[in-house]
DNA sequence: AAACTCACG
DNA sequence: ACGTACGTGAGTTTT
């Protein structure tokens, strides 16, 4: 069967380019409206199979329009040069696909399609016009379906003929005489004043057209009948204007519309020179879907036997790179499903983990585990880890293309081995996904596919390795990357092996207790309610609350009425189980995230928690826990820290050591600012709030009451995210003015911060990016925009990131130091938590007087700031007495 | 998979 | 005028 699709080029290119956000490439080139209209042209390629295909694009501005009424299309908003500049890429896209393309001067697109239907009409051909326009559907008939965008690009609606007559209750032909009647405001075309959709219509179901409408005006009643006399000429042109142009002087060759489907390598160059990444590798363009083998690297692949297992051990000291695959998000609980030795020589020895186990891998562990033997790989930290529960130790890893590849770009939300292949221009691999599958689909492939993937894996990793290296020698990194983060990848590998013990019963008796109280809470709230509904569902209690017992809207969100915290404490006072409401949510959160959620990740062998921490996520070089997120453990809230004593030491009679940095954040702006009142402040070692509140409020410091405090402590955060108005007078509850003068009183107080805000945002706008102390780095690309929010939002990250991320660098040097000082000074103790400016220790009674000594000691000494950096040390039988 | 909510620094 | 505080992870419901 031949089906011909029609698209409306600049309909859908200026749909796609409202609905998504203002996308660009590395070059700073806009590229939203171009991928939404990739997605649209693969959405449809894959949903009807269209035999013949056409994009058709407005010729120029003037049409033949223009020519009767020159106010056509006037009144509309320029193109902005954001959109205008995608046409050309749109237009090479369309061409990459092997789409046929079409314009012709002083045509619309539009007509250019009325035409092609009414052509292929005639030849019976099954057709779907594509656009944004509405005006399309009077092209509807029993072969050419109108399909319309519908929020965004992605969804569009289809309108036959029937579909038409069931909304509107019109024959195609009549949507003209309806636009006629109500005009387009967008087109500029008038139609009569004061007819809309609902009153057009009515007037077309009682005459039909509009001709008929304006010669029996007279059975109109009322105001209408003056307005539709007065404006019968307005609404004769508005037809005529509407009426698509169906006589194109053109010629419709079929074979010159024939589509047989995209080149993929073709299109795979285009979405590169685009940068859609994420395509890329949906679609596996990058390794060619198999049509295109000669883009992968081509490796030689000897796959080890037991037999061969012996032998290879005569290669170790040639291997370049070895790639371990690990499968499973949690490396605590996952498997190694293979590993590729790629040998100087270029080629590969494949061993498949079954080996890892027989006797003759002897050789292989022991040069795994053999500090000498000199290694590069893909995440070390995440290796070692799943390689313990093995029984193999890693050592000797020299190389972590990973970590390298995220100080290079922290921003990047992701940087798989496929993805960096791309970045750094190297042969391309397929992406995991594409060998594996994902989700429930997910299967490891038979050996012949795996080996070669993992082979080109490790194959990348040792091209990969120079290219990185030379870029962080260019960036002056190295002392980040070999004296920080690549050591620091060892120590967190080591403190999630050693884990920290959970008291069980204790916990399950908090569930109990809580169990309780939540189900007391509920059926309160249903009482009151006088109804039961699920009470976890925003959306039902939103109902409840707004509709069923019509409390005042404070908030919306996307979906729906808001029924966050922030909203439900503006409610308590209008009603009593509000406050229940609240309660509950704080025990069914405790309940339901760390009562059952930390017990179902207590490992039976050990009865401890092995969280693991990303190194390289956050954008700022903070690091993060998963499995479980050990640093969101309740504090606040007397209730919620309770959770905090079932974390317990290892063995009986040892302590838990908490260390935490006082106001590191803070610190660190008076040392990156060098403003002296921040300075002097913690030079004295005053309480930082007391002090701004001081200088804020102009009092002296007996004068400073709690609520002073409290704000000037808010002022202060402001600060370090990068403070605006608006979001401090969300913060205190004040308005907008108000916050904007605690800024400026701060500002004109601190002046060194104020300078230092608005340095780093200069140099963000020179550079492209800020750093940190240790030459961290973050992009931001956004600095520039010339859209309000995203130019803020860059703005606040440049002031917020070389704080945040200079308190990072120091914890993390920290932690590197006092990882060398407990090896040195041979100690029992263990360090087993971060909790971005504290960490925890188990500590043996004997150590307790070293360890708080230390520990504090290294802390404070980690980086030399024009500020001391203050730590207090605390221990206690379980995390919760640490404080 | 996305939206909402909430725990932490 | 614009309309968000910075950085994370996880549980539940809804789509």
């Amino acid at each position: 069967m031949e089906k011909l699709i029609l698209i409306d080029g600049n309909s859908i290119a200026s749909r796609a380019f409202y609905a998504l956000p203002l996308l660009s490439n590395s070059s700073g080139l806009h590229t939203n409206a171009v991928f939404g209209f990739t997605t649209m042209l693969l959405k449809l390629i894959e949903e009807e199979k269209p035999t013949h295909f056409l994009v058709a694009f407005d010729a120029g501005k003037v049409t033949f329009r223009h020519a009767d009424y020159k106010e056509y299309k006037g009144g509309r908003a320029k193109t902005p040069p954001e959109l205008s500049e995608q046409f050309p890429l749109i237009r090479e896209l369309v061409q990459s696909f092997g789409i046929p393309q079409f314009e012709l001067p002083g045509y619309e697109a539009d007509d250019i399609i009325g035409t092609l239907t009414r052509l292929a009409d005639e030849k019976g051909l099954n057709v779907i016009v594509v656009s944004g326009d509405k005006d399309m559907l009077q092209l509807a008939s029993e072969r050419v379906t109108i399909a319309l965008t519908r929020k965004g690009v992605s969804e569009v609606d289809r309108y036959t003929p029937e579909a038409i007559s069931e909304k509107y209750g019109l024959v195609p032909k009549q949507i003209i005489d309806l636009k006629g009647l109500m005009g387009d405001a967008s087109d500029n075309i008038p139609g009569i004043p004061g007819v809309g959709e609902k009153t057009a219509l009515k007037l077309l179901h009682q005459y039909g057209t509009v001709e008929e409408v304006l010669s029996k005006a007279d059975e109109i009643t009322g105001k209408m009948q003056e307005k539709i006399k007065e404006h019968a000429a307005d609404a004769r042109m508005s037809k005529e204007l509407a009426t698509i142009f169906r006589e194109v002087p053109m010629e419709m060759k079929l074979d010159e519309l024939h589509f047989a489907g995209f080149d993929g390598p073709t299109l795979g160059a285009m979405f590169r020179k685009l940068e859609f990444k994420s395509l890329l590798e949906k679609m596996d363009l990058s390794s060619g879907d198999g049509a295109d083998e000669a883009l992968q690297a081509t490796v030689e692949i000897e796959i080890v036997s037991t037999q061969t297992l012996g032998i290879l051990a005569n290669e170790f000291p040639d291997v370049e790179a070895v790639h371990i695959e690990i499968v499973g998000e949690n490396p605590h609980v996952s498997d190694v499903i293979g590993l590729a030795l790629l040998t100087s020589k270029g080629k590969s020895l494949f061993v498949p983990a079954e080996l890892l186990d027989t006797p003759e891998a002897g050789a292989l562990r022991d040069w795994l585990a053999d500090e000498h033997a000199s290694k590069t790989v893909y995440d070390m930290h995440r290796t070692e880890v799943a390689l313990h529960w093995k029984g193999i130790p890693l050592r000797g890893v020299t190389f972590d293309v990973l970590i390298a590849a995220y100080l290079l770009d922290p921003t990047e939300s992701t940087h798989t081995l496929n993805e960096l292949a791309g970045r750094y221009n190297l042969s391309p691999i397929s992406a995991d996904e594409n060998v594996f599958g994902k989700g429930a689909k997910f299967k490891v492939p038979e050996i012949g596919p795996l080996s070669e993937h993992l082979s080109r894996k490790a194959d990348l990793l040792a091209k990969l390795k120079p290219v990185l290296k030379g870029e962080l020698e260019k960036n002056e990194m190295n002392p980040l990357y070999y004296e920080l983060e690549f050591p620091l990848a060892r120590v967190l590998a080591s403190m999630e092996k050693q884990g920290i013990r959970v008291n069980a019963d204790g916990l399950r008796q908090l569930g109990g207790d809580l169990g309780k109280s939540i189900e007391k809470l509920a059926e309160g709230i249903y009482k009151g309610a006088g109804m039961e509904f699920n009470l976890n569902s925003p959306k039902q209690l939103g109902d409840i609350l707004f509709d069923k017992l019509g409390l005042p809207v404070i908030k919306k969100t996307k979906t729906g009425y808001s029924t966050d915290a922030e909203v439900l404490e503006k409610l308590a006072p209008y009603h009593e189980v509000v406050s229940s409401i609240l309660n509950y949510r704080q025990l069914a959160k405790l309940q339901s995230t760390y009562v059952e959620g930390l017990l179902k990740e207590i490992r039976g062998e050990t009865g401890k928690v092995h969280t693991y921490y990303q190194q390289t996520i956050a954008a700022t070089g903070r690091l993060s826990s998963q499995f479980p997120n050990l640093q969101n453990i309740p504090i606040r809230l007397e209730e919620g820290r309770k959770i905090r004593k079932v974390f317990v030491p290892d063995e009986p009679g040892w302590s838990v050591l908490a260390a935490d940095y006082s106001q590191i954040e803070l610190r660190v702006l008076a040392h990156i600012s060098g403003d002296e009142n921040l300075k002097e402040a913690f030079l004295n070692d005053m309480d930082v709030h007391t002090k701004t509140a001081m200088d804020v409020f102009g009092v002296s410091e007996t004068e400073v009451d709690s609520n002073m405090r409290r704000q000037a402590k808010a002022v202060n955060f402001g600060i370090v995210y990068g403070i605006s108005d608006y979001g401090l007078s969300q913060n205190l509850n004040i308005t907008r003015k108000e916050a904007g003068q605690f800024i400026e009183q701060y500002f004109s107080v601190f002046k060194g911060v104020r300078n230092y805000m608005d340095d780093i945002v200069k140099q963000a706008r020179t550079n492209g990016y800020v750093t940190t102390l240790l030459q961290r780095r973050r992009y931001l690309p956004e600095i520039n925009a010339s859209n309000f929010n995203l130019r803020s939002f860059a703005e606040r990250t440049a002031m917020n990131s070389p704080i945040q991320g200079s308190a990072a660098d120091i914890i993390k040097l920290a932690m590197v130091q006092i990882a060398g000082r407990m090896k040195r000074e041979k100690v029992r103790s263990r360090m087993l938590l971060q909790v971005h400016d504290e960490l925890v220790f188990e500590v043996p009674e004997d150590e307790l007087d070293l360890m708080k000594r230390l520990v504090p000691e290294v802390m404070e000494s980690a980086l030399a700031l024009d500020v001391p950096l203050k730590v207090d040390v605390s221990y206690g039988e379980n995390w919760y007495e640490a404080k």
